[in-house]
DNA sequence: AGCCAGCCGTGAACCGGTAAAGTGCCGATT
DNA sequence: AATCGGCACTTTACCGGTTCACGGCTGGCT
């Protein structure tokens, strides 16, 4: 259990010490440990063996300090955290930044706030205090408060949204309105003429594109038979909504889900209400994740790589932070992937 | 778009200027917001009325670096990327932490290492450079590697797993073993007498410790048609292991799954081999989570609820750093919740 | 020889706070 | 009157790096 402790346990060794080793000043060992000319090959080798045998490595808190960006990106997320745990697409989302941050050696800061004015006071209090080299902004609202104060600060920044909606953000971005498009177009050509979807909130912008295309498209193949429920994206709300809708009159045989924990919720709801899928309800989920693939039958999705969409996130943001990528980066628009839930209606 | 910056955009705001402001020294500004003794109320207001007007905070890196506790806490999870995406628990167990750090107003660091050496490594970075308060540790193995590094280093941390793991950090855990015994008598008192476990993987700490008590149970209740399946904890794996125990001539009648994805998965299979649940079959989850709720049947589980777990672990934790608490915290067993996944097998 | 250019490396000033010792003043005690 | 304790600040010395102006030495060129 105890351990022989190469000095005294806890000890922080600093420069000053690495460079009294190394026979050298403080200034040399800095120059050697960030590759800058100055310093001889012996001298260097000198300090490098100096820090091996001491354990050193330089202090990020130290560093980031005098000036120097931090290797932490700043990732906020304002919802109440018992929801957080039940969205699939966040962990995914969260992994593909990881993958791109770790090959940089860069952590990712973590933090659930209460609303977009606390979530504003934090991007400050992160800049300002240079925790954070940059960050990650998600879920825009149409003419969302945090982009004035944002703008201000200055912060290296990428938004994840349609560029119409983050306020000159440099953004990563797929196509939901043509998703969506392809979406109504594809149950219609099945024989569907009573098509509903089951939203996110309405205020959040990308429900809103995607709601503004479901209805355009219904128009444009003259469906009048189309509904829309907004939910908090929950899986009870999604079930809540799928009961309702299936409890109607006129009930729709196809049903779009605005994520893939609402539609499995949703097809739970078919097979408790006796409905066979998809030959009574055709279920349509988004975000496709492992979970769909798990279910009987297996849900059809807008499939959409979250896990890649993370890390093209992260990816950008570094351009940001260097300096060398401005502008908008779109990634590929969801695709269909046809599997057991959807079919043309009984009655077609 | 363009924004009245309340001063040139980006600038950093020092404890100096609010100091001149005040007409104070700097010392006095940090009294005044820390709390501390030392300056009249009248000065105190006069500071806080010229930081407000300057829109200062204190600045954390600087605060870290002069010897004070950083209000980040780090989770290292080893393990690669993609799959993290597919863990509910972790998700769950992140926004318990979330939760409880919030409230403290601090963030989680998050870093995916891929081996135990890097693990190590980052905590001595995250340590001597200030950059975390304390840390959270997770997914033990027997004898494990971190242990040493980590006990020479003397940070805070707060493990989780069972005490005789976690090589005397103080732990959270639940009793895996009791609920691993309560699972199969379970499923024995239905009937069942050939009963299949598939766990995580064997090296890692709790799943011995369930697959343990699992041998030992059936071995006390006179049952040798016991078998166990080691995987990796993700979806698929789970779906295989189903695969293979039900493909077998003397097949199992109950199916213990070590979390829910997996469980998720075996019903898809045991839907697609055309067994019904639970006649043919009785399958029950671990975790618990949303997920179990949603499928058809319900699955029943070894419910935990695991927000909580993560919330009880941090709060261990800033016990820890405060000085407050040492020694280890157990959290609830999880306990058999009955859904309709599990019944008595076909021919009792 | 004399001069200038480069390379190596030093030393001190900073980054923006905290902590502990020091100062001036005031009222109470002996 | 001298001493003392305490309050309300100020001063100064860090925390552990980075940065940059400057100086010594070497070597090439005229």
């Amino acid at each position: 259990m105890s351990v022989p402790a190469p000095r005294a346990p806890g000890r922080r060794v600093t420069i000053t010490e690495v460079a009294a080793l190394a026979g050298v000043s403080k200034g040399a060992v800095s120059l050697a440990f960030n590759n800058r000319p100055g310093v001889s090959a012996a001298t260097r080798e000198r300090i490098f063996a100096a820090a091996r045998e001491l354990g050193w490595s330089p202090n990020q808190t130290a560093r980031n300090l005098s000036g120097r960006r931090a290797g932490i990106v700043g990732l906020a997320i304002c919802r109440p955290a018992r929801l957080l745990g039940l969205e699939p697409f966040y962990m995914e989302f969260v992994s593909g930044i990881e993958d791109v941050l770790a090959e940089h050696s860069c952590s990712l800061l973590l933090r659930l706030v209460r609303d977009l004015a606390e979530e504003s006071a934090l991007y400050q209090e992160w800049w300002r205090g240079r925790t954070v080299g940059g960050a990650i902004l998600v879920d825009f609202h149409r003419d969302d408060p945090r982009i004035p104060p944002l703008r201000a600060l200055g912060m290296p920044a990428v938004a994840v949204g349609h560029p119409s909606l983050t306020g000159g953000f440099p953004s990563v971005w797929t196509d939901d309105a043509s998703a969506a498009a392809e979406a109504v177009r594809y149950l219609a050509a099945l024989g569907h003429r009573r098509i509903a979807r089951v939203g996110g909130p309405s205020g959040l912008g990308h429900s809103g594109i995607r709601a503004a295309a479901f209805e355009a498209t219904m128009a444009e193949l003259g469906l009048d038979g189309g509904r829309q429920v907004a939910t908090g994206f929950v899986g009870e709300e999604g079930a809540r909504a799928t009961r309702s809708l299936l409890m109607s009159p006129d009930r729709p045989t196809a049903i779009v889900y605005d994520n893939d924990i609402m539609a499995v919720a949703g097809a739970a709801v078919a097979a408790e209400m006796g409905l066979s899928v998809p030959d009574d309800v055709s279920l349509l989920a988004w975000d496709d994740s492992q979970l769909c693939r798990l279910t009987h039958p297996p849900l059809s999705a807008m499939s959409h790589d979250v896990h890649r969409f993370g890390a093209e996130v992260a990816r950008t943001l570094f351009g940001v932070i260097e300096g060398t990528h401005r502008g908008s980066r779109q990634v590929p628009t969801p695709s269909l992937t046809p599997r057991g839930s959807t079919g043309p209606p009984r009655r077609a």
